[in-house]
DNA sequence: AGATTCAGCGCACACGTGTGCAATAGAAGA
DNA sequence: TCTTCTATTGCACACGTGTGCGCTGAATCT
């Protein structure tokens, strides 16, 4: 722990510097002392200290995650990804829950920047302009994971899934089961994410003919209780859908659960269809129909894109691009031919309403 | 970024020492150039540099947190404790994924060792001796979670379940429901978590006068597909269970998922029981009873607990001790009452096989 | 044999911060 | 007025590492 190299270089009767560049394989150095230098480091137990390594260098080789929580599957699967890769090239992973507290995100980004990061990636679900001015203060390259850069910044790039083709696929199955009134249940609010899932579902409808009905809309969180809730909205409504698309599987996952206890069968009465893939939508009752999303390579894409950003800089850093990957629907059991049950249900509800 | 006291020093018109004390609020410097040096820092946007105040202060305010895989819901959800505990204590998470890799594990030691990190929380499976020789080199506190530390050192302990209570609690449940031939699928291999929970099942067999069939001991490996397995096994048997203990959560869906393509109702002709409560648990089909793990509590306690240890060190380590929680059962719907169903069901199977 | 090259190593400084101690100046006390 | 105290501030060094440059001695060349 507290070897240096002054104390190895001492042992070693030569001076700091050469110890230095003895371990570090320099041909300036003989073979002889450079063997006798390592094996001397090797048995005082040395080991090197970063931060003054990093201090010298200005390279840290460590990188910054920032999530909402990591406690979400999806986001977990990212990381995963990230972790894999960024140690693969010798890179260490400084892991920051924001829970989407602005004030929390903020603390953790000057804490970042405190530690030096060669580089930063966000997966948290909005970025607004002014986080983003305090990402670009930093002063080391960013990647966004699913979310728009609009001003994109000389060093702020992007990965995401085409969330619009993805929710143009999830709401074009519906309709091809023979669905019409087809409801979407939103994610966290202002990300640009659900904006495109949601843009990707009204484009799928007036395609098919049909006239998008704001009511349809309806809002969550992107966590189960939000899926819970938007189930008891749904039925409310004065002619409710007889399927669903939302935003992620967990909103899938809660609203299904909400429907068990409604008595409310899946897919006979409703069909649902998720986002994500996480690992439980093919173990769920039923399993759940969604859009896939490449997880873990996103995640290995956002390192690799980052470390050609930090090992580029002033280079060519133009040379790399935004990337958007496809996302491709898993058709499981959790969706089902608009049949004459669903239909009857929906208008059974609206019969009964009309009663009272 | 690249701003330094020593720069906010010249603009000022003070020394270096000067500016340090000045943010660093010391009563040695005057409240007017106090407030005059603070407001440039500001105005310039300084940013402290980690790296150079750990080096002088030896306090990196930074831990190391060692997992199998971030992609395990269960390990995620102690991740969550401890990243948020951390974070509140101003404390920075650095996150290894082992991927139970013995070489990448200790790559990641020598890492964290190299960070000079304050403390390490491991979570990885099995700790070996020779992985506990590494972690103690490292010259900072540790704490294991899920582990037990037969030979802990000075600076070495552990937050844990009662794995063995919680064996118990599972398959006294079980018991308590009329079945008498249960099977326990094991984890990971060498997992001390895994003996434990073995044991328990066992002690509660014996308990109720039911001799342990060494047969009925499935083995695992604590991920879906080992449970998948599992279940085969489990049916090839001379004499199969009627209801099953699975070593955790993501084991008993991978045998959930497997009887449901097996045309094996569960309850109805198989009872499982898992371990953790993962979110998940609840929204299965059936959903699971399971042994409920405090994750997040566990994670805040062992940052606690390292906390302690790190402000300590030489004083009164000695006051700290090994924590043991309590796990509880939550009987959900995956299991039941052993009815004349699942026995016939058992006794077709051997005649069946019988009549071979 | 003298001049030149070059391998191998040490000197000195830098990175940015913290801290013990001396120095200064002004105020207070004698 | 001289001394003593005290509030501020600067000096010097340390933490552990990397690197440009100069120095030495031996080998090579002419």
């Amino acid at each position: 722990m507290r070897v240096s190299i002054k104390d190895i270089a001492k042992a070693a009767g030569v001076s700091h510097p050469t110890v230095s560049r003895a371990l570090s394989d320099s041909p300036l150095i003989s073979k002889a002392t450079k063997a006798r230098i390592q094996r001397l480091a090797q048995e005082m137990g040395y080991s090197p200290n970063a931060l003054a390594r990093g201090l010298v260098t200005r390279q840290t080789y460590s990188v910054g995650v920032v999530v909402t929580t990591i406690a979400d599957p999806f986001v977990a699967e990212i990381v995963q990804g990230i972790e894999t890769t960024a140690h693969d090239h010798g890179y260490t992973v400084i892991l920051c829950n924001s829970g989407a507290e602005p004030q929390r995100e903020i603390a953790a980004v000057e804490m970042l920047r405190s530690k030096r990061v060669d580089g930063v990636i966000v997966t948290s679900s909005r970025v607004g302009a002014l986080y983003l001015e305090y990402l670009e203060r930093i002063g080391a390259p960013v990647v966004l994971i699913n979310n728009h850069n609009e001003q994109s910044g000389h060093y702020t790039f992007s990965v995401e899934v085409d969330n619009q083709h993805g929710g143009w696929l999830a709401t074009g199955h519906l309709i091809q089961l023979g669905h019409r009134r087809i409801s979407y249940v939103t994610g966290p609010a202002n990300s640009s994410s659900d904006l495109d899932r949601q843009a990707g579902y009204r484009h799928a409808l007036t395609e098919a003919g049909i006239e998008p009905d704001a009511t349809l809309i309806i809002p969550g969180n992107g966590r189960p209780d939000g899926g819970e809730r938007a189930l008891d909205t749904m039925l409310s409504l004065a002619d409710p859908p007889t399927a669903v698309f939302c935003y992620n599987d967990m909103t899938a996952i809660g609203l299904i659960a909400a429907a068990r206890r409604r008595g409310i069968a899946i897919p006979r009465e409703l069909s649902v269809v998720g986002f994500d893939d996480i690992v439980f939508a093919s173990y769920l009752d039923p399993p759940l129909t969604t859009v896939a999303q490449p997880k873990v390579e996103m995640g290995q894409l956002a390192m690799h894109m980052l470390l050609s950003l930090i090992t580029a800089r002033e280079d060519n850093g133009e040379e790399i691009s935004n990337k958007v990957l496809q996302g491709n629907l898993v058709v499981r059991a959790s969706t089902r031919k608009l049949g004459r049950r669903a239909d009857n249900v929906a208008r059974e509800r609206i019969a009964l309403r009309q009663d009272k």
